[in-house]
DNA sequence: TAGGCCATCTGGTCCT
DNA sequence: AGGACCAGATGGCCTA
Protein backbone atom coordinates (compact mmCIF):
# COMPACT_ATOMS: atom_id res chain seq x y z
CA UNK A 1 0.00 0.00 0.00
CA UNK A 2 2.70 2.57 1.17
CA UNK A 3 6.23 2.74 0.03
CA UNK A 4 8.51 0.86 2.04
CA UNK A 5 11.28 3.55 2.27
CA UNK A 6 11.38 5.86 5.43
CA UNK A 7 11.20 9.50 3.94
CA UNK A 8 8.62 8.67 2.01
CA UNK A 9 6.63 7.11 4.90
CA UNK A 10 7.31 10.00 7.46
CA UNK A 11 6.25 12.73 4.51
CA UNK A 12 2.71 10.47 4.21
CA UNK A 13 2.47 10.81 7.85
CA UNK A 14 3.10 14.04 8.09
CA UNK A 15 0.66 15.04 5.56
CA UNK A 16 -2.50 12.79 7.31
CA UNK A 17 -1.01 12.71 11.06
CA UNK A 18 -0.66 16.78 11.62
CA UNK A 19 -3.84 18.98 12.06
CA UNK A 20 -3.43 20.82 9.12
CA UNK A 21 -2.87 18.75 6.59
CA UNK A 22 -6.48 17.71 4.75
CA UNK A 23 -9.11 19.64 3.46
CA UNK A 24 -11.00 21.45 5.99
CA UNK A 25 -10.81 18.98 8.79
CA UNK A 26 -8.45 20.68 11.01
CA UNK A 27 -10.31 23.86 10.45
CA UNK A 28 -13.71 24.50 12.21
CA UNK A 29 -15.69 27.30 10.52
CA UNK A 30 -17.51 28.50 13.45
CA UNK A 31 -20.35 29.95 11.40
CA UNK A 32 -19.90 27.00 8.80
CA UNK A 33 -20.46 29.41 5.46
CA UNK A 34 -21.51 27.73 2.57
CA UNK A 35 -18.34 29.21 1.21
CA UNK A 36 -16.55 27.38 3.33
CA UNK A 37 -15.52 23.47 4.10
CA UNK A 38 -19.25 22.57 3.25
CA UNK A 39 -19.59 22.97 -0.28
CA UNK A 40 -15.76 23.34 -1.40
CA UNK A 41 -15.59 20.17 -3.69
CA UNK A 42 -12.43 18.53 -2.93
CA UNK A 43 -9.69 18.18 -5.29
CA UNK A 44 -7.62 15.75 -3.65
CA UNK A 45 -9.77 12.81 -3.02
CA UNK A 46 -8.31 11.50 0.92
CA UNK A 47 -10.24 8.68 0.97
CA UNK A 48 -7.92 6.00 0.35
CA UNK A 49 -5.73 7.19 3.11
CA UNK A 50 -8.99 5.81 6.15
CA UNK A 51 -9.18 9.09 7.16
CA UNK A 52 -12.52 10.95 7.93
CA UNK A 53 -12.45 14.32 6.89
CA UNK A 54 -15.62 14.77 8.39
CA UNK A 55 -16.04 18.57 9.02
CA UNK A 56 -16.72 19.56 12.82
CA UNK A 57 -19.94 21.88 13.53
CA UNK A 58 -19.18 22.90 16.89
CA UNK A 59 -19.63 26.51 16.81
CA UNK A 60 -17.51 27.26 19.63
CA UNK A 61 -14.24 25.69 18.29
CA UNK A 62 -11.93 27.76 17.03
CA UNK A 63 -8.41 26.79 16.55
CA UNK A 64 -5.82 27.91 19.11
CA UNK A 65 -2.01 28.19 18.44
CA UNK A 66 -1.56 27.22 22.10
CA UNK A 67 -1.30 23.28 23.57
CA UNK A 68 -4.88 23.02 25.45
CA UNK A 69 -6.71 23.31 22.08
CA UNK A 70 -5.98 19.95 21.33
CA UNK A 71 -7.61 18.99 17.38
CA UNK A 72 -8.30 15.76 17.07
CA UNK A 73 -6.78 12.42 17.35
CA UNK A 74 -6.23 10.24 14.31
CA UNK A 75 -7.78 7.20 13.95
CA UNK A 76 -6.45 3.88 15.23
CA UNK A 77 -7.69 1.87 12.07
CA UNK A 78 -4.90 2.61 10.06
CA UNK A 79 -2.65 -0.09 11.58
CA UNK A 80 -0.19 -0.28 8.75
CA UNK A 81 1.65 2.82 10.32
CA UNK A 82 3.29 2.10 13.39
CA UNK A 83 3.87 4.55 16.10
CA UNK A 84 0.49 6.13 14.30
CA UNK A 85 -1.08 7.11 17.50
CA UNK A 86 2.07 8.89 19.14
CA UNK A 87 1.40 11.92 17.00
CA UNK A 88 -1.07 14.41 18.96
CA UNK A 89 -1.63 17.26 16.62
CA UNK A 90 -1.62 19.99 19.15
CA UNK A 91 -1.72 23.25 16.95
CA UNK A 92 -2.52 24.52 13.49
CA UNK A 93 0.96 24.08 12.13
CA UNK A 94 1.71 20.98 9.59
CA UNK A 95 4.98 20.21 12.01
CA UNK A 96 4.03 16.94 13.83
CA UNK A 97 4.32 17.26 17.38
CA UNK A 98 4.67 13.61 19.44
CA UNK A 99 3.16 13.30 22.27
CA UNK A 100 5.15 13.85 25.50
CA UNK A 101 4.46 10.31 26.83
CA UNK A 102 6.97 7.74 25.23
CA UNK A 103 6.78 4.29 25.44
CA UNK A 104 8.68 2.18 28.05
CA UNK A 105 11.66 0.60 25.20
CA UNK A 106 12.18 -2.60 25.88
CA UNK A 107 16.11 -2.58 27.02
CA UNK A 108 16.22 -6.78 25.14
CA UNK A 109 15.31 -5.04 22.19
CA UNK A 110 18.57 -4.91 19.79
CA UNK A 111 19.14 -1.17 18.70
CA UNK A 112 18.53 -0.50 15.43
CA UNK A 113 21.71 0.58 13.32
CA UNK A 114 21.28 3.44 10.82
CA UNK A 115 23.69 4.80 8.48
CA UNK A 116 25.42 8.19 8.52
CA UNK A 117 26.50 11.12 6.59
CA UNK A 118 27.85 9.42 2.53
CA UNK A 119 27.03 5.76 4.19
CA UNK A 120 23.49 6.24 4.03
CA UNK A 121 21.94 5.02 1.00
CA UNK A 122 18.74 6.26 0.03
CA UNK A 123 16.37 4.24 -2.23
CA UNK A 124 15.08 5.49 -5.24
CA UNK A 125 11.39 6.62 -5.16
CA UNK A 126 8.50 5.13 -7.75
CA UNK A 127 7.04 7.85 -10.10
CA UNK A 128 4.26 7.21 -7.86
CA UNK A 129 5.70 7.83 -4.50
CA UNK A 130 7.23 10.76 -5.73
CA UNK A 131 3.90 12.16 -6.59
CA UNK A 132 2.21 11.12 -3.42
CA UNK A 133 4.73 13.47 -1.47
CA UNK A 134 4.18 15.62 -4.04
CA UNK A 135 0.52 15.96 -3.50
CA UNK A 136 0.79 15.42 0.17
CA UNK A 137 3.61 18.59 0.39
CA UNK A 138 0.80 20.21 -1.72
CA UNK A 139 -2.41 19.58 0.49
CA UNK A 140 -0.20 20.46 3.65
CA UNK A 141 0.86 24.04 1.77
CA UNK A 142 -2.99 24.57 1.40
CA UNK A 143 -4.03 23.68 4.82
CA UNK A 144 -1.51 26.58 5.78
CA UNK A 145 -2.87 28.55 3.62
CA UNK A 146 -5.92 28.14 4.21
CA UNK A 147 -5.54 28.89 8.02
CA UNK A 148 -3.71 31.98 7.19
CA UNK A 149 -6.17 33.34 5.31
CA UNK A 150 -8.74 32.69 8.29
CA UNK A 151 -6.43 33.92 10.65
CA UNK A 152 -6.00 36.89 8.28
CA UNK A 153 -10.01 37.63 8.05
CA UNK A 154 -10.43 36.85 11.91
CA UNK A 155 -8.15 40.18 12.26
CA UNK A 156 -11.22 41.81 9.71
CA UNK A 157 -13.62 40.81 11.68
CA UNK A 158 -12.05 42.32 14.91
CA UNK A 159 -11.35 45.24 12.76
CA UNK A 160 -15.44 45.51 12.10
CA UNK A 161 -16.31 44.75 15.48
CA UNK A 162 -14.52 48.20 16.37
CA UNK A 163 -16.00 50.15 13.52
CA UNK A 164 -19.30 51.75 13.61
CA UNK A 165 -21.36 51.14 10.96
CA UNK A 166 -24.97 52.28 9.55
CA UNK A 167 -26.61 50.23 9.28
CA UNK A 168 -25.33 48.50 11.66
CA UNK A 169 -26.76 44.67 10.76
CA UNK A 170 -24.68 45.30 7.51
CA UNK A 171 -21.05 43.68 6.71
CA UNK A 172 -18.59 46.05 4.86
CA UNK A 173 -16.68 43.69 2.60
CA UNK A 174 -12.66 43.33 2.77
CA UNK A 175 -11.90 46.68 1.38
CA UNK A 176 -14.69 48.55 2.68
CA UNK A 177 -13.38 47.56 5.94
CA UNK A 178 -9.77 48.90 5.40
CA UNK A 179 -10.86 52.04 3.85
CA UNK A 180 -13.54 52.69 6.66
CA UNK A 181 -10.53 51.84 9.16
CA UNK A 182 -8.38 54.26 7.62
CA UNK A 183 -10.55 57.35 7.46
CA UNK A 184 -11.77 56.30 10.77
CA UNK A 185 -8.85 56.55 11.89
CA UNK A 186 -8.28 59.61 10.70
CA UNK A 187 -11.54 61.10 12.00
CA UNK A 188 -10.41 60.20 15.61
CA UNK A 189 -7.15 61.84 15.20
CA UNK A 190 -8.43 65.16 14.03
CA UNK A 191 -10.96 65.17 16.52
CA UNK A 192 -8.11 64.64 19.17
CA UNK A 193 -5.89 67.08 17.06
CA UNK A 194 -9.29 69.76 17.58
CA UNK A 195 -9.69 68.72 21.45
CA UNK A 196 -5.97 69.62 21.95
CA UNK A 197 -6.15 72.89 19.90
CA UNK A 198 -8.83 73.88 22.44
CA UNK A 199 -7.27 72.66 25.69
CA UNK A 200 -4.44 74.30 24.75
CA UNK A 201 -6.17 77.31 23.80
CA UNK A 202 -5.35 77.77 20.23
CA UNK A 203 -9.02 77.64 19.21
CA UNK A 204 -11.59 79.15 21.60
CA UNK A 205 -14.42 76.69 22.46
CA UNK A 206 -17.39 78.72 21.04
CA UNK A 207 -15.57 78.58 17.57
CA UNK A 208 -14.80 75.05 17.71
CA UNK A 209 -16.96 73.13 14.80
CA UNK A 210 -16.43 69.91 13.31
CA UNK A 211 -15.06 70.72 9.87
CA UNK A 212 -16.53 70.51 6.99
CA UNK A 213 -13.91 70.38 4.50
CA UNK A 214 -12.50 67.37 7.00
CA UNK A 215 -15.39 65.75 6.13
CA UNK A 216 -15.37 66.23 2.69
CA UNK A 217 -11.55 64.29 2.64
CA UNK A 218 -13.80 61.38 3.78
CA UNK A 219 -14.65 58.61 1.54
CA UNK A 220 -17.27 56.16 2.57
CA UNK A 221 -18.33 53.12 1.09
CA UNK A 222 -21.62 53.08 -0.36
CA UNK A 223 -24.92 52.63 1.42
CA UNK A 224 -23.19 53.03 4.80
CA UNK A 225 -22.94 55.99 7.16
CA UNK A 226 -20.65 55.87 10.12
CA UNK A 227 -22.18 57.35 13.51
CA UNK A 228 -19.80 60.42 13.05
CA UNK A 229 -21.97 61.37 10.19
CA UNK A 230 -24.96 60.63 11.72
CA UNK A 231 -23.82 62.73 14.78
CA UNK A 232 -23.16 65.68 12.33
CA UNK A 233 -26.19 64.71 10.55
CA UNK A 234 -27.93 65.91 13.88
CA UNK A 235 -25.91 68.76 14.63
CA UNK A 236 -28.42 71.14 15.32
CA UNK A 237 -29.13 74.14 12.79
CA UNK A 238 -26.80 77.40 13.27
CA UNK A 239 -28.48 80.13 11.63
CA UNK A 240 -32.28 81.00 10.95
CA UNK A 241 -34.04 79.87 7.93
CA UNK A 242 -34.22 82.75 5.15
CA UNK A 243 -36.17 80.92 2.80
CA UNK A 244 -39.41 81.15 4.50
CA UNK A 245 -40.99 77.35 4.44
CA UNK A 246 -37.63 76.06 6.53
CA UNK A 247 -37.14 73.69 3.57
CA UNK A 248 -34.15 73.12 1.15
CA UNK A 249 -34.83 70.97 -1.89
CA UNK A 250 -31.85 69.12 -2.71
CA UNK A 251 -33.17 66.58 -5.54
CA UNK A 252 -30.93 66.11 -8.70
CA UNK A 253 -28.09 65.29 -6.99
CA UNK A 254 -26.58 61.72 -7.41
CA UNK A 255 -23.09 60.19 -6.57
CA UNK A 256 -20.49 60.51 -6.56
CA UNK A 257 -20.24 64.08 -6.35
CA UNK A 258 -17.49 66.15 -8.96
CA UNK A 259 -15.13 66.30 -6.18
CA UNK A 260 -15.44 62.52 -6.02
CA UNK A 261 -16.19 61.94 -2.41
CA UNK A 262 -19.40 60.67 -0.96
CA UNK A 263 -19.06 64.24 0.69
CA UNK A 264 -19.70 67.86 -0.82
CA UNK A 265 -19.92 70.80 0.71
CA UNK A 266 -22.28 73.53 -0.25
CA UNK A 267 -23.35 77.14 0.54
CA UNK A 268 -26.04 75.66 2.61
CA UNK A 269 -24.11 72.89 4.32
CA UNK A 270 -22.74 69.27 3.67
CA UNK A 271 -24.67 66.51 1.12
CA UNK A 272 -23.53 63.15 1.71
CA UNK A 273 -24.29 60.31 -0.54
CA UNK A 274 -25.59 57.40 0.66
CA UNK A 275 -26.42 55.10 -2.29
CA UNK A 276 -29.22 56.82 -4.49
CA UNK A 277 -29.67 59.07 -1.20
CA UNK A 278 -28.33 62.34 -0.24
CA UNK A 279 -27.78 63.29 2.84
CA UNK A 280 -28.06 67.05 3.89
CA UNK A 281 -26.54 68.78 6.51
CA UNK A 282 -27.57 72.60 5.72
CA UNK A 283 -27.18 74.93 8.14
CA UNK A 284 -30.32 76.79 7.39
CA UNK A 285 -33.48 74.75 7.19
CA UNK A 286 -32.49 71.63 9.62
CA UNK A 287 -31.45 68.58 7.66
CA UNK A 288 -32.78 66.72 4.65
CA UNK A 289 -32.77 63.52 2.61
CA UNK A 290 -33.22 63.14 -0.89
CA UNK A 291 -33.16 60.76 -3.25
CA UNK A 292 -33.38 59.92 -6.89
CA UNK A 293 -37.11 59.75 -6.73
CA UNK A 294 -37.60 62.97 -4.43
CA UNK A 295 -36.65 64.39 -1.71
CA UNK A 296 -37.56 63.54 2.01
CA UNK A 297 -37.49 66.55 4.75
CA UNK A 298 -35.51 65.39 8.35
CA UNK A 299 -36.46 67.74 10.62
CA UNK A 300 -34.11 68.88 13.43
CA UNK A 301 -32.77 66.51 16.23
CA UNK A 302 -34.70 66.43 19.78
CA UNK A 303 -32.29 67.61 22.40
CA UNK A 304 -34.93 66.26 24.82
CA UNK A 305 -35.09 62.74 25.01
CA UNK A 306 -38.46 61.66 25.55
CA UNK A 307 -39.80 64.41 26.15
CA UNK A 308 -42.45 65.02 23.18
CA UNK A 309 -43.97 68.13 24.83
CA UNK A 310 -40.78 69.72 24.33
CA UNK A 311 -39.94 68.04 21.45
CA UNK A 312 -43.37 69.45 19.81
CA UNK A 313 -42.36 72.41 21.47
CA UNK A 314 -38.52 72.67 19.69
CA UNK A 315 -40.05 71.22 16.37
CA UNK A 316 -43.10 74.12 16.55
CA UNK A 317 -40.66 76.63 17.43
CA UNK A 318 -38.29 75.65 14.61
CA UNK A 319 -40.68 75.10 11.93
CA UNK A 320 -44.19 75.30 12.82
CA UNK A 321 -44.43 79.08 13.14
CA UNK A 322 -47.85 80.56 11.56
CA UNK A 323 -45.41 83.72 11.92
CA UNK A 324 -42.52 83.74 10.03
CA UNK A 325 -41.22 86.76 11.87
CA UNK A 326 -40.60 84.48 14.79
CA UNK A 327 -37.22 83.62 14.86
CA UNK A 328 -35.76 80.66 16.72
CA UNK A 329 -35.59 80.06 20.69
CA UNK A 330 -31.65 80.41 20.84
CA UNK A 331 -31.72 78.99 24.06
CA UNK A 332 -33.41 75.88 22.57
CA UNK A 333 -31.62 76.53 19.05
CA UNK A 334 -28.44 75.89 20.91
CA UNK A 335 -29.09 72.91 23.46
CA UNK A 336 -27.70 70.15 21.00
CA UNK A 337 -26.36 67.50 23.47
CA UNK A 338 -27.59 63.98 23.41
CA UNK A 339 -29.07 64.50 19.91
CA UNK A 340 -27.39 61.11 19.05
CA UNK A 341 -29.60 58.54 20.93
CA UNK A 342 -31.53 55.88 20.03
CA UNK A 343 -34.42 57.97 19.18
CA UNK A 344 -33.11 59.95 16.84
CA UNK A 345 -31.24 57.30 15.27
CA UNK A 346 -34.10 55.29 14.92
CA UNK A 347 -35.82 58.42 13.25
CA UNK A 348 -33.01 58.76 10.99
CA UNK A 349 -32.95 55.20 10.01
CA UNK A 350 -36.85 55.12 9.19
CA UNK A 351 -36.59 58.32 7.08
CA UNK A 352 -33.63 57.53 5.34
CA UNK A 353 -35.26 54.01 4.34
CA UNK A 354 -38.03 55.89 3.60
CA UNK A 355 -36.49 58.36 1.65
CA UNK A 356 -34.72 55.52 -0.43
CA UNK A 357 -37.47 52.93 -1.25
CA UNK A 358 -40.23 55.41 -1.95
CA UNK A 359 -41.99 55.75 -5.33
CA UNK A 360 -43.53 58.64 -6.99
CA UNK A 361 -47.48 58.70 -6.60
CA UNK A 362 -48.35 57.01 -9.87
CA UNK A 363 -50.95 59.81 -10.47
CA UNK A 364 -49.94 62.74 -8.88
CA UNK A 365 -53.24 65.15 -8.85
CA UNK A 366 -55.47 62.34 -7.12
CA UNK A 367 -53.33 62.11 -4.79
CA UNK A 368 -53.41 65.20 -3.76
CA UNK A 369 -56.65 64.62 -2.09
CA UNK A 370 -55.15 62.84 0.41
CA UNK A 371 -52.58 65.35 1.03
CA UNK A 372 -52.22 66.27 4.77
CA UNK A 373 -50.75 68.32 7.58
CA UNK A 374 -51.03 69.42 10.78
CA UNK A 375 -50.71 72.47 12.47
CA UNK A 376 -48.94 72.97 16.20
CA UNK A 377 -52.02 71.59 18.07
CA UNK A 378 -51.71 69.04 15.99
CA UNK A 379 -54.94 69.33 13.73
CA UNK A 380 -55.23 67.88 10.18
CA UNK A 381 -55.53 70.20 7.38
CA UNK A 382 -56.40 68.54 3.66
CA UNK A 383 -55.57 71.09 1.01
CA UNK A 384 -57.20 69.21 -1.35
CA UNK A 385 -56.51 69.03 -4.74
CA UNK A 386 -54.33 72.12 -3.92
CA UNK A 387 -52.61 70.21 -1.13
CA UNK A 388 -48.82 70.27 -0.31
CA UNK A 389 -47.77 66.40 0.18
CA UNK A 390 -49.10 63.17 0.02
CA UNK A 391 -49.84 61.08 2.79
CA UNK A 392 -50.28 58.17 1.91
CA UNK A 393 -47.75 55.18 2.90
CA UNK A 394 -45.03 56.73 0.79
CA UNK A 395 -44.99 59.79 3.08
CA UNK A 396 -44.17 60.09 6.85
CA UNK A 397 -46.73 62.82 8.61
CA UNK A 398 -45.46 65.73 9.25
CA UNK A 399 -47.17 67.11 12.37
CA UNK A 400 -46.54 70.79 12.26
CA UNK A 401 -48.39 73.42 10.36
CA UNK A 402 -45.93 75.30 8.10
CA UNK A 403 -48.40 78.09 6.58
CA UNK A 404 -50.86 78.30 3.84
CA UNK A 405 -48.77 80.18 1.41
CA UNK A 406 -45.88 77.66 1.57
CA UNK A 407 -45.87 75.53 -1.39
CA UNK A 408 -44.07 72.37 -1.26
CA UNK A 409 -42.80 69.89 -3.21
CA UNK A 410 -45.20 66.84 -2.89
CA UNK A 411 -41.95 64.71 -2.76
CA UNK A 412 -40.95 66.03 0.26
CA UNK A 413 -41.16 63.46 3.48
CA UNK A 414 -41.16 64.73 6.50
CA UNK A 415 -40.05 62.51 9.57
CA UNK A 416 -42.79 62.57 12.17
CA UNK A 417 -40.62 63.30 15.48
C1' DT B 1 -27.08 37.34 -16.78
C1' DA B 2 -23.11 40.16 -15.61
C1' DG B 3 -20.45 41.72 -12.02
C1' DG B 4 -18.84 41.86 -7.25
C1' DC B 5 -17.23 39.34 -3.44
C1' DC B 6 -15.35 35.50 -1.45
C1' DA B 7 -12.90 30.98 -0.42
C1' DT B 8 -9.81 27.92 -2.08
C1' DC B 9 -6.18 25.98 -4.85
C1' DT B 10 -1.82 26.55 -6.93
C1' DG B 11 2.88 27.68 -8.17
C1' DG B 12 6.46 30.86 -7.39
C1' DT B 13 9.62 33.48 -4.40
C1' DC B 14 12.00 34.54 -0.28
C1' DC B 15 13.76 33.42 4.10
C1' DT B 16 15.34 30.47 7.95
C1' DA C 1 13.62 21.32 3.19
C1' DG C 2 9.95 23.66 4.75
C1' DG C 3 7.22 27.59 6.09
C1' DA C 4 5.40 32.29 5.10
C1' DC C 5 3.78 35.19 1.80
C1' DC C 6 1.99 36.54 -2.55
C1' DA C 7 -0.68 36.76 -6.78
C1' DG C 8 -3.26 34.48 -10.39
C1' DA C 9 -6.89 31.20 -11.52
C1' DT C 10 -11.21 29.13 -10.57
C1' DG C 11 -15.77 28.33 -9.10
C1' DG C 12 -19.72 29.34 -5.93
C1' DC C 13 -22.95 32.65 -4.11
C1' DC C 14 -25.51 36.79 -4.25
C1' DT C 15 -27.61 40.88 -6.20
C1' DA C 16 -29.04 44.38 -9.45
Amino acid sequence: MFGTDFEDYCDFNDSICSNDSGIERSYVDPLMTPTSACNTPLKHNTSDLGVSLTSCKESNVRRKLFTDDLGYRIPEHVEDIKEFNEFQPINNTSTPVKSKERKPKDPNKPKRKYANGKNRVTRCKSPTQILRIKRNRRMKANDRERNRMHMLNEALDRLRCVLPTFPEDTKLTKIETLRFAHNYIFALSQTLESLDNINSGKIPPGEYNMSYEKLQSFNFPSDKVNKDAFREIFSPSKTDDNSGDGYRSFQGFSKPFPNGSNFLQTAEGVLINVGNVTVSVNNNGGNCITSTTGSGFFTNPSSYGDDMFQQNYYNQRTYCSTNYSESYDPGIQNDSKEYFNQKNYEIFKNAFETAKNRKPPSDYAANYTNFTNYNQNNDKYNYGNDGYYCNSSYYYNDQRYVGKDVYRCPSVVNARI
